[in-house]
DNA sequence: GTCCCGAGTA
DNA sequence: TACTCTGGAC
C-alpha cells in the first residue's frame, strides 16, 4: 500500500480501513473447503445466509467429495437444499457447476487459467452470473477481483461515491481506485457484507452505525 | 407482510 | 424492464 499512485480516489481504501478498524478481520469465506465455497456461493443467491447454513450441514458427506454429489439425483439434490430456497433452480445450478468441473477431475488445481478466461468459462454455466463467478475467482482462485454486490453498491451510494449503473462498470471503477490485491478484496468484499447486514441494510439503521461520522447519508435524511 | 451476499428468460 | 424461482427468520 505504499506506492499507492497519486490519481486514485483515496475514499475506497479509507472505507475500507474504517471497516477493519470497526468490524475486525472477517476470515472470509466461511467454508472448510474450496468446493464448499462455490456450493454455499450458489446456494446463497438472492437468500440469506443463515438458511444456507442448514442446506450445507445437510450436504457435508458430500462436500469432500464432489463426485458423490454429482451421482445424486438432482431431485434428491434438490431436497437436501430445500432450506435455501428456489431449490430446484438452485439444484440445477450445482448440477450445472458439477458438470463443468467434471472435465478437470473435479479437482480446482486443474483449472490454469488467467482470470478473465476463467472468468468467461464460469458465467457460461448456467447458473453462475457475476456474482457468483466473482465469488469463485477471489474465493476459491484467489484472483484479485472486486465484487461488485448489492451491499457494496447500496453503502457506496450512502456513503457518497458515485456508483456506475451495470455490475462490470462498477467492479471496474472499484478496481481501478482500490489496491489490486487479493487479500485486501477479499477483506473488503467481507467486510462490506458484514457492515451492509448489520447496518446498512435496505432500511438502514443511521443512528447506530459506526461510520456514520464519515457517512454522506446522515445529511440525506 | 418484508427481506435475504441473484440469475435466467422474454 | 418485469417476472419467476422458494424457504425461513422476523
Amino acid at each position: 500500500m505504499k506506492n499507492w499512485k497519486k490519481n486514485k480516489d483515496n475514499r475506497y481504501i479509507n472505507l475500507f480501513e474504517k471497516l477493519y478498524d470497526v468490524y475486525g478481520p472477517q476470515k472470509w469465506w466461511p467454508a472448510d473447503t474450496p468446493f464448499e465455497v462455490v456450493i454455499g456461493a450458489i446456494l446463497v443467491q438472492n437468500t440469506s445466509w443463515k438458511n444456507v447454513e442448514r442446506s450445507i450441514k445437510r450436504l457435508k458427506p458430500y462436500l469432500s467429495h464432489p463426485k458423490k454429489l454429482a451421482q445424486l439425483p438432482e431431485e434428491t439434490l434438490a431436497q437436501l437444499i430445500r432450506s435455501s430456497g428456489f431449490y430446484r433452480v438452485k439444484a440445477k445450478r450445482i448440477s450445472a457447476f458439477l458438470r463443468w468441473f467434471q472435465q478437470y477431475d473435479y479437482e480446482f488445481d486443474r483449472v490454469k487459467k488467467d482470470g478473465e478466461k476463467l472468468r468467461n468459462e464460469l458465467l457460461e454455466i448456467n447458473g453462475i452470473g457475476n456474482e457468483t463467478a466473482d465469488v469463485i475467482l477471489l474465493y476459491v482462485f484467489h484472483v484479485p477481483v472486486f465484487i461488485a454486490d448489492r451491499y457494496a453498491r447500496t453503502i457506496f451510494q450512502r456513503f457518497g461515491i458515485h456508483v456506475p449503473p451495470t455490475y462490470e462498470e462498477f467492479r471496474k471503477q472499484v478496481e481501478f481506485h482500490f489496491p489490486k490485491d487479493a487479500i485486501l478484496l477479499n477483506e473488503f468484499h467481507a467486510l462490506l457484507v458484514t457492515h451492509g447486514k448489520t447496518y446498512c441494510k435496505k432500511k438502514p439503521i443511521c443512528e447506530k452505525c459506526p461510520i456514520q461520522n464519515i457517512c454522506q447519508r446522515r445529511f440525506t435524511s
